[in-house]
DNA sequence: TGTGGTCAAGGGTACA
DNA sequence: TGTACCCTTGACCACA
């Protein structure tokens, strides 16, 4: 199973959510051909039964890029869980700041993903999630148009806290 | 005003909570229909302050039903406060035993809650606090399928002290 | 469909 | 220690 690259960070790092909006990430990571793999889900574990046969175009896309949990569909322009799904919306539009006590590589899936908010944020964002999904105007309803998910590149040089 | 029936205790007994979770009861109380009222909450007491107008269906419900106290919502099945749920859902996952030192019928109010956990533990249950919807996996969040409060069933004959 | 909202779960942590 | 205030979480829900 592929791994993430995760390994760029800092102990001790903040991450802003209230900047996670501008178009310069941090840290900037691209996704190439072998670290965004989109059949990394069909290699998940399934715990209790056997897959069903399934006659879908994408059946991977049944779980979370982020947590691997069971996905419910396109949230914010990447396929995610309704958890997923919810701490996104509340660190942008609340402006989360948040800190990785450890290495900045916490481990996600769907045991794991709380306890590492710094984490989970920054696996959102290195997976795609697109901020400009979030209506400013806060109506629900309706369909966004050509929201996708967001490339990220790699920055070079080290992250830089975020207040 | 409905008085609740907790005088079929003997003095000193002891509460297991790790027991709790059988479907069977101890003690057993049936509510009948005098007893298990569902209006009960309305002939509770309203402790401190006259109610304010509130134009909601039921005002009354702002009250935990085991002490008195501000409810914040439905914990476990019934109106209940913070304090009552965090205490019934320690009880629970810790399993603990509790003793009564007088006679079982304590006086629960949110200045005396605390002076007898057995009680406090019992009422939770009499009034219906269910522990079904404690998460065994623990997982916060969502939504629980059809959790209501607990009918519980008078026993005939004396309790029988758990350890 | 994919938004935002709801509100009972669990968790953190002062305080006694 | 146990308590309880306050916060975060996420399965459903109503919308457009």
């Amino acid at each position: 199973m592929a791994t993430f690259p995760f390994q760029m960070a800092q102990p001790g790092a903040m991450f802003s959510a209230a900047r996670i909006g501008n178009t310069e990430l941090s840290p900037r990571i691209s996704f190439t051909e072998n670290g965004f793999n989109p059949d990394r889900q069909a290699s998940r574990q399934e715990p209790c039964p056997p897959p069903p046969p399934d006659d879908r175009p994408h059946p991977e896309q049944r779980f979370c890029l982020i947590c691997g949990d069971r996905a419910t569909g396109l949230h914010y322009g990447i396929v995610s869980c309704e958890g997923c799904k919810g701490f996104f919306k509340r660190s942008i539009c609340n402006k989360r700041v948040y800190r990785c006590s450890r290495n900045r590589n916490c481990m996600m899936s769907r045991r794991q993903r709380n306890r590492c908010q710094y984490c989970r944020l920054l696996k959102c964002l290195q997976m795609g999630m697109n901020r400009k999904a979030i209506r400013e105007d806060g109506m629900p309803g309706g369909r966004n148009k050509s929201i996708g998910p967001v490339k990220v590149r790699r920055r070079k040089e080290k992250q830089t806290p975020l207040i």
